[in-house]
DNA sequence: CGTACGATTGAGAGACTTCAACAAACGTGG
DNA sequence: CCACGTTTGTTGAAGTCTCTCAATCGTACG
């Protein structure tokens, strides 16, 4: 049997994803518990997918959290998005066959691989469900520019906001974020190569959010007292995110 | 008829541009000739979308030059990204319904409307046809990562270089750039925007790109004597663009 | 031939970086 | 369960890339 019921509970991080984004029927629904899956588990800062490379298979993040990065020839690095479960980073592999970017976790996470094979059979069987993948993707490109507009035009004590806000946005629609935090397992090193700072200023900006009262962050654990107050701060207008309602 | 001589030329723009990223059928490259199209014809600086729309069609360029842009609260604005002919820069809007940007014209343009309700039923005859399409908003993607690069992580002359050089491969791609230069009608103001620049440095930067001997560019003719120099000034890889060969 | 937009220049200011050191937290083995 | 090493966070000071302001210059077009 394909979808054993502990596959099935796995499965449910993508459809939790894909839920949060449209709409799925049933059948579409059983469609994707049933396609196979690979589960691995892997380290804290291990490479997932590596630029350069030519992918036969997508991952699936069950559990943790994982970033999509690239180093430069001097060695920066920028990182360009975070991942979180149910959402698929490589999923470009699917059209593009040469990786243009790395994807590794940073903290230990469980993973899925489903063939691309497989993925493209069923979404020519079920176009709606190409269609909503298609436009998970094109969520990933919103969320690219609306980076960019941040590392062009805000300082970075209002990029520290709106990140910390994505991050609770988008923890809280797949249910894994509390009501005022969640759990960001991002040191301020990462923090930096994802803003285009220095570690040293992510600090400084860090301390003059949390003088400020918005923020209360320890460790892994940040608490949000005033989402609104934050969501100010960082310009942040989560319209981008194309959630739904 | 759909597709008079007229209209036919004026999709090849389209074909011309799917042609360089992916190859199609003689029945596909029928069907999107035979795609209708409402050429309407824009001055510079005018709207083609705007943030916050609902559109029912997608804008397909057919000349002219296009920037994807969002204006923050503050007035400041961020370009996203060039738009040339063949380019359908709002391709987006097929399923995210809202846009979260605008799409501007920077100078003349003409620009074909083609209704969404008519591209989803060619892209559900034609599946590999929507493959492509997709393909080509994940290299849209790939490109705004590279933005994202620049901006995060590498110097306003490096930024200006790496624009330049992307501006001649794409353009080149199209049959629209000289074999060593192109035509940018781009102003100053509008490459600050792009990088995340004033204006004053831009104007600063590209006097060091032709005192190095980088550039000639005078008025919108640029002229790049060493494009291999430029490539290596601004770190420019073209893998990015995902062309064929 | 004036007007307007884009390009250019100079000078002073500011946000953020780099370097370098130290403190705190964490995990791991004995 | 403590000791120790490594990672992560914090602080200070000096430096620099880029910005802002504000004026001037060039040039295309009506």
């Amino acid at each position: 049997m394909r979808s054993s019921l502990h596959e099935q509970s796995q499965a449910n991080a993508l459809l939790r994803k894909l839920s949060s984004v449209a709409d799925l029927s049933d059948e579409e629904k059983q469609a994707v518990l049933d396609l196979p899956m690979n589960v691995k588990v892997v380290d804290a800062d291990t490479d997932i997918v590596r630029d350069g490379e030519r992918p036969s298979v997508c991952a699936l993040i069950l559990s943790g959290f994982v970033c999509r990065y690239k180093i430069l020839p001097d060695g920066k690095r920028q990182i360009m998005g975070f991942y979180i479960p149910g959402d698929i980073p490589d999923l470009q592999s699917l059209h593009l066959h040469v990786m243009d970017n790395s994807v590794g976790a940073l903290v230990g996470s469980s993973i899925a691989s489903i063939p691309h094979q497989n993925l493209r059979d069923v979404l020519r069987r079920y176009p709606n469900l190409g269609d909503i993948l298609w436009r998970d993707a094109l969520i990933d490109a919103a969320i690219f520019r609306e980076w960019m507009i941040g590392l062009g035009r805000r300082s970075a004590y209002q990029r520290m906001a709106h990140v910390l806000c994505e991050l609770q946005i988008r923890l809280k629609a797949v249910r894994l974020a509390r009501e005022n935090g969640c759990d960001v397992p991002v040191t301020q090193n990462e923090f930096a190569d994802a803003l285009g700072l220095s570690t040293v200023h992510v600090n400084r900006v860090l301390q003059d959010l949390r003088k400020d009262g918005l923020i209360v962050l320890r460790g892994s654990t940040l608490e949000i007292p005033d989402f609104g107050a934050l969501q100010a701060a960082g310009e942040f207008d989560p319209t981008y995110l194309h959630l739904r309602r």
